[in-house]
Order: C-alpha cells, then sequence, then structure tokens
DNA sequence: TTGTAAGCGTTATCAC
DNA sequence: GTGATAACGCTTACAA
C-alpha cells in the first residue's frame, strides 16, 4: 500500500520493455503498436504510476510553474486575485507557488530568488516599489515577468496591468464632490507606490475641476499592512480634523476607517460618507454596503497570465505590455446613495 | 544583461575549475581552499547565478515545496490559512504551491495529482469530503500530509488538524440561548463535511441542555461556494420562517445572512442575532462587528506546517496526529452585546 | 585540495 | 515499433 514513487523504469522492468518505449507508450507517441501502449497504461494505472514533472523539466527547462509574489494574500484584494490566476493558470496547466513579503524590501528579494531557484516558467509580482533592484533582478535573469496592479514610470521595459487609478481616484473624489461633501480626506497607500500617487492624481484632478483648493492635511499615507488607517482616523477624530467625506486607498482601509467611525458613535454616510476602492463586495456580500472603485480584478489577473504566458512561448518577442484596465464608480450605501439596485 | 541562466558549468569554466569544485564551494564545504572559495563566490555574485533547485531535489528526492489544497483562496478564511502556512513554511525554507478546489471532487483529485507529479514533500490539504478516495491517493503514494480543519472519522490514519467544532456550535448556540432566541436557525455547511456535523453536534447539545425541542426546519445546510445563503435567507424571510436567532457555519455565510437581512430592511442584532464562526474580524476590521468563534487559525496553520515538517523528515515515523484546536465565544455587536471593549 | 564518474527520472535522437 | 544513448544541472562517492 504505502509505495515509493513509481517511475517509469519500475513499469518498464515489469513489462519487460525499455524504459523509453514506455514514455512513449503514455505519451500517446504515433510509433508504438496499440497493443502495447494499451498494455503499458493499464499497468501504469494499476501500479499507481505519476509521472516525475521534475525529471521532465530538467530536461524541457520548463517548469510549468509560475510564481506569484504579492504582498499579503490574506488582504482580501490579493486573496482575490490570487485565486482568479491560479484559475487562469490551471487552465494552460501551470501551478502557481505563492511568495509572501509583506511589502518588504529583503522579503522581496528572497522570494524573487526562491522563484528564480525553483525554476519557474515566469512571475507575476506586484512589487513592493521599495526599489526597481528586484525587478531588474528578473530581467538580469530572463526571468519572464509582469507586475501586477503597480508599475514603475521610469522602467519602460518593465510590462504590467494595471487598472486606471487615475480615473478611479477622479471618480471617488468627484462623487463625494458633486455629494456636497467639500473636505474629503484621502487615506492614502505610501507615496512610493504607483497607484497611491496616481489615484492621488485624481483627487487633485476633481478638486480642480470642481474649483475647491486642495487641502494638502487631508491628504495622509497609511501603511497598508499595519492596521495603521485605524490609528490615524482615531488620531484625526480626536483632534476634531475638519472633513465629512473619506476617500480610501482600498476597501480594506475604509472599513477599518468605518469601523473607527462607529467606535466613536458617528454613522456613515449620514456624518460621514466613505469609498474605498478595489469593490470587493463584488465576491464577498458584506453587511457593510462600501461605495468603491471596482477593478475588475478578474480581468487584470487572466490578462497577466496571458500575457505572461506569451512571454514564456515567444521569448524572443520584444513587445511590451502596458494594459491599464478601465475602472468604474460602484456606489452603495456608504456615500448616502438613495434606495437601489447595485451591489 | 538579459541572460540565460547561469549554471554551475558557466562558473567552472570561467574559473578553469572543475563543476564538483564549484559547487563545493558554494556549499562552504571544507575541503576547498580559501582562496578559491572566495573567487568562486565573488564569480557567482559577478555572473549572477542562482542555484537550479530542480536539478538537485532530483538528486535528493526533496523539493523543500508543500502543497496547500483549498477549496478557495478568495475566502477570507482560507486566504488568512494560506498566509500563516506560507509564511510558517518560508520559515523553514519551503515553498508553497496553493491549488483550489471549488470543494468539487474531480478539481481535487487533480490537484493532488498535480502535487505529486511535481514533487512536493508534503501536502496541506482541506478536503472536500466529497469522497475519501483522494486521500487514499496520498497514502498510496507515501506522499506525507496533513487534514486541516476537516477530517475523516472512518479513516484513522489521516493526520489532521482542526479546531473545537463540536464546542464551537455549542458556545455560538448557547450563547444565542441564553440571549433569550429559542428559535435559532443554523446555516450549516453540507453535511458531508466533518466540521459541519460536528458543528450541528454542538447546536444540539445546547438545546438539549436548555431543555428546548430541537427544530429541524431551521437546521438548513448551505453550499458554501455558491452564494447559496443569500437565496436561501431570503427565501425564509418571504415565507415569514419562524426564527430570531441565526448561527452560521462561518463568517462568510453570517455576512450574506444579515446583508439580506438589511436589503429585507431588518435590523440587527434589533430584530434578528447573527453569530458566525471563524472570528476573521480578529484580522480584518470590518465595520459590521460580527460576533463568532474563534478557531485561532494561526495556531492550526502553524500546526499543519509543525507536523507535516516532522512527518517530512520522519518518513518512518508511525505516530499519528490529531489535534484540536480550542474554539472560543467572542461577542460583539452582532449578538448585542453592551459596549464593550472587544474587537 | 581538486577532479572524475555516476546517478536522480525523464525525453529527444538516432539506430536497429 | 522498439531500444540504446545522451542530456538536463546538480550532488555524492571516490580517486588523484
Amino acid at each position: 500500500m504505502e509505495g515509493k514513487k513509481v517511475t517509469l523504469r519500475d513499469l518498464a522492468v515489469k513489462a519487460g520493455l525499455s524504459v523509453n518505449t514506455v514514455s512513449r507508450a503514455l505519451k500517446d507517441k504515433e510509433d508504438i503498436a496499440e497493443s502495447t501502449r494499451k498494455l503499458i497504461k493499464d499497468l501504469a494505472k494499476e501500479m499507481g504510476y505519476v509521472g516525475n514533472a521534475l525529471a521532465g523539466s530538467l530536461r524541457s527547462g520548463l517548469t510549468k510553474t509560475i510564481a506569484v509574489i504579492v504582498s499579503d494574500v490574506a488582504n482580501p484584494h490579493f486573496g482575490i486575485m490570487v485565486k482568479d490566476i491560479e484559475k487562469s493558470a490551471r487552465k494552460h496547466n501551470y501551478t502557481i507557488f505563492v511568495i509572501g513579503t509583506e511589502d518588504d524590501h529583503e522579503m522581496e528579494e528572497r522570494a524573487i530568488y526562491t522563484a528564480i531557484g525553483k525554476n519557474v516558467d515566469g512571475i507575476i509580482i506586484c512589487p513592493s516599489q521599495r526599489s526597481a533592484d528586484t525587478i531588474r533582478l528578473l530581467k538580469k535573469n530572463g526571468v519572464p515577468f509582469v507586475l501586477i496592479g503597480r508599475r514603475f514610470e521610469e522602467e519602460p521595459e518593465f510590462d504590467y496591468v494595471i487598472c486606471d487609478d487615475e480615473k478611479g481616484g477622479y471618480l471617488a473624489t468627484k462623487h463625494l464632490l458633486d455629494s456636497g461633501h467639500e473636505r474629503v480626506l484621502y487615506l492614502n497607500g505610501p507615496s512610493r507606490i504607483s497607484s497611491a500617487r496616481e489615484r492621488l492624481d485624481g483627487y487633485k484632478r476633481a478638486y480642480r475641476e470642481a474649483g475647491l483648493p486642495i487641502r494638502e492635511d487631508l491628504i495622509i499615507d497609511v501603511e497598508p499592512a499595519a492596521g495603521d488607517a485605524r490609528r490615524i482616523v482615531k488620531q484625526l477624530l480626536e483632534r476634531k480634523a475638519d472633513f465629512t467625506g473619506i476617500f480610501a486607498f482600498n476597501d480594506v482601509i475604509a472599513w477599518e476607517a468605518a469601523y473607527v467611525l462607529q467606535k466613536y458613535g458617528h454613522r456613515v454616510p449620514e456624518d460621514y460618507a466613505i469609498i474605498g476602492f478595489d469593490n470587493i463586495q463584488s465576491r464577498l456580500f458584506l453587511p457593510f454596503q462600501l461605495s468603491s472603485i471596482s477593478n475588475s480584478k478578474g480581468k487584470m489577473s487572466k490578462r497577466a497570465v496571458d500575457i505572461l504566458l506569451y512571454k514564456i512561448n515567444h521569448p524572443d518577442s520584444t513587445e511590451t505590455y502596458r494594459d491599464v484596465i478601465d475602472t468604474a464608480l460602484i456606489l452603495r450605501d456608504s456615500t448616502g446613495r438613495s434606495a437601489s439596485e447595485q451591489g
């Protein structure tokens, strides 16, 4: 019952044939007698043969494996993305490594070395952007990769799939402004991150278009991982900062902000209107109806896989991919939409 | 710049030494001249050498890789677990494959074959429990594995780490009963799943202890993946089913139930008290304060990794592991706790 | 201290 | 149709 792994050689010995013949039979090569093929296939099933992909990979140089490197799979945004990537990859017979970085530089570097060492065929990474060096490592080692969710403006050779962050930031802010909230707190991500910068651009554009002054003291950087958002919102409330609308870099931060508002006895949307980013509600039906910016994670993930596989299969292609997926405003209760059917 | 991967041979040629010497130097073996070692290490760095773990694995039979097989990484419960497993594994220099099954039998089987084919050193799996055959496959192939979250009572040889589901079900139900909710709707998971059955046992025990009759019509199975919960709760509300408390198999189902209640204009906890399971709120600060049963996902994940690594490193050990992690009641607003500080 | 040879399990090539 | 041989990149045992 409890067996060591069955190899081609085991089958060959048992069948009185050569390893080679066994291999070819299992792979349905043309030049094998029908009878032999059947014999071997039955035997393989009987003995519970499972091919050793490792050995094949060593020869072919391909592992049918890709690495997905993100800060934190426990964040629903990344959880959803990883799920979608895995699903797309699986359709093409690829398996994924998942490696977390906590958006830390050193961990990211190690993650990349791990991936290269395991001979992945390619990498999908949401870079911490603490430095472009880690990504240059990939270029240097000739490992195909695609950035997802973030990009390096100064590195035109790094392919990416992002969403239209500027537009998202614009739509969110404009909606709050249009609803009469002239003082919008923006709980932004760290400014090293391209999406944080671009969403901020959108925020500012909305303000400019509305002819309202931008209040720099209402633009605050939050470290996403740390639960930093709660601390910051608490402080703001205690010092009675002057705002009525909140735009958050992502839904997790928006939830935390709403959580603190609740703790302090404030109502959403009556006292404060809140809008997030990522539209996680489309996948997770939470009883708190958070307005958000939809960024089509499913589409982004699929696209990233498609591009990566193309690069893997066309190593000499010099095309570069800079895909920007559209974003859209999704209104729910947290910004006081009247009873509608969205969500 | 853009290079093919550098191999030991490349280094050897460049250094005018044998592949073997290079290998030993990089591994800090004793019998290498200090000068040679330095020469080679510098060269390796310069040329950007990253070892090919594949080749070594083929020899050693170990890949330093484990597979994590779960139904759905986008479910925060599994997202958190995968994160914790990855973290623990990484500490021991293991990398994880993540494969989703949607709790589907065939996909689970394929996932297992994939894992075996990729020569993982071990597997952590939350089984769909549509059949024990898939898991027997693992036993048959001699691949170390640990079940997480679910167990097969009829298969005493399958090691597992679960939480005390019966106690959790008991605590949740008892709390609702104690709070005056005599008719508790139980939105349970599919009964093929051990944790669903055991939580139900706890539910029943609480009822028995309270001396109240168990209403079988208030015990309903929900398919977790499908968003089934929303449909079911809607139906119940429309036919004005008779209950005031809801105990849900997990937090995702609880959220969906609360979501529907909200849509129908009901208040939580005034009209309905709700309690979930998994205590995701401990990781994600949502503005909806859901009472829940804590099951120490961090502890479970770590324990699963520890057991698995032990089994990998002691293949001849015959110990079996049946770990049951304690569960605890965590009260929040959704069951009407008075203002306290939990959260 | 360093080099040579063999082998991990598979597959591609080329004989037979 | 089938079998022998080499090769993928590395490590272990042993020889020099």
